[in-house]
DNA sequence: CCTGATTTCTGGAGTCAGTCAAAATATGTA
DNA sequence: TACATATTTTGACTGACTCCAGAAATCAGG
């Protein structure tokens, strides 16, 4: 698993190492992690390891197409390690989750914009706001 | 014209005050500024309103639907008084210019997620991310 | 195993977008 | 015009990064 890891590394061009690859584990196996949540979880199983190499790491990985990064309603970023099929998001106005939708129609139909003006579109960003059951049943009312 | 937008802020409760109507004026004349935006122009015009006021009328606005706030991935909020079509944002990656485009289908296809976790949704966001026919000339490759 | 290149650490400074709270001021209605 | 309410100002403050730079540690290729 750290194998595949290791290997999926090199291919991109960088080398590995121990942060590296705790980082990636981490936010596969939690997906919609802050950069916060990351560091957190990293220094548990590293023992230690700097924010700054946190920030650095996640970056390099956005960069390198291994991570996605999501930036909701001025909430801190998140990470998540689904990058090759095109899913959505529905966050929550109220609490702020983050939860995984598949593209509606399946096909990426979202990538056509009805008129591109003369745009070289290469990503649709689909975001759907409301409230999640949690919070609907906690509030009678809107926002009182 | 602000005897119209002075009526719009009346119709929606709202008391009248110079910073409103030039906060209003501002957005429908630039549609897609940034809040930081708005106080730089409309303290241009007025000589000087504070930040806090730009916040406190944009929130305000967008919550009696006057505007709309779109949220794109990493970049501070973006204001824009077309309020009651339902069309989606156009964001050059390098100049960041935003332009606006018509809904895909034209009758709100996106407001249907595949799956919708029990949330209530009530908007979909949809921003398309790509490069605008200006930069795409003046770069041959991608990135230096 | 050596060595050069890459990565990480440390710690501080700076930025950006937005928020807080209290005091001062303007608005609109009686 | 007085007054209660709504709005604006002020200035500090926060969180989430981002940038910097030098030193230490680690990695990978020979």
């Amino acid at each position: 698993m750290s194998q595949q890891h290791g290997q999926l590394l090199k291919d991109h061009g960088l080398s590995v190492t121990a942060q590296r690859l705790e980082i990636f584990r981490v936010v596969s196996s939690n997906p919609h992690a802050t950069a916060d949540a990351v560091l957190d979880l990293a220094t548990e199983s590293l023992g230690s390891i700097s924010r700054q190499s946190v920030y650095d790491t996640l970056n390099t990985f956005v960069e390198k197409g291994l991570l996605r990064r999501i930036q909701p309603n001025g909430s801190a970023a998140l990470y998540e390690d689904r990058v090759n099929d095109n899913h959505h998001h529905l966050i929550c106005r109220d609490c702020g989750i983050v939860v995984d939708v598949d593209c509606a129609v399946g096909y990426t139909p979202c990538l056509h914009a009805s008129n591109d003006h003369n745009f070289k579109i290469d990503e649709a960003e689909v975001v759907y706001w409301g409230q999640c059951p949690s919070c609907t049943t906690h509030t009678t009312t809107t926002t009182p």
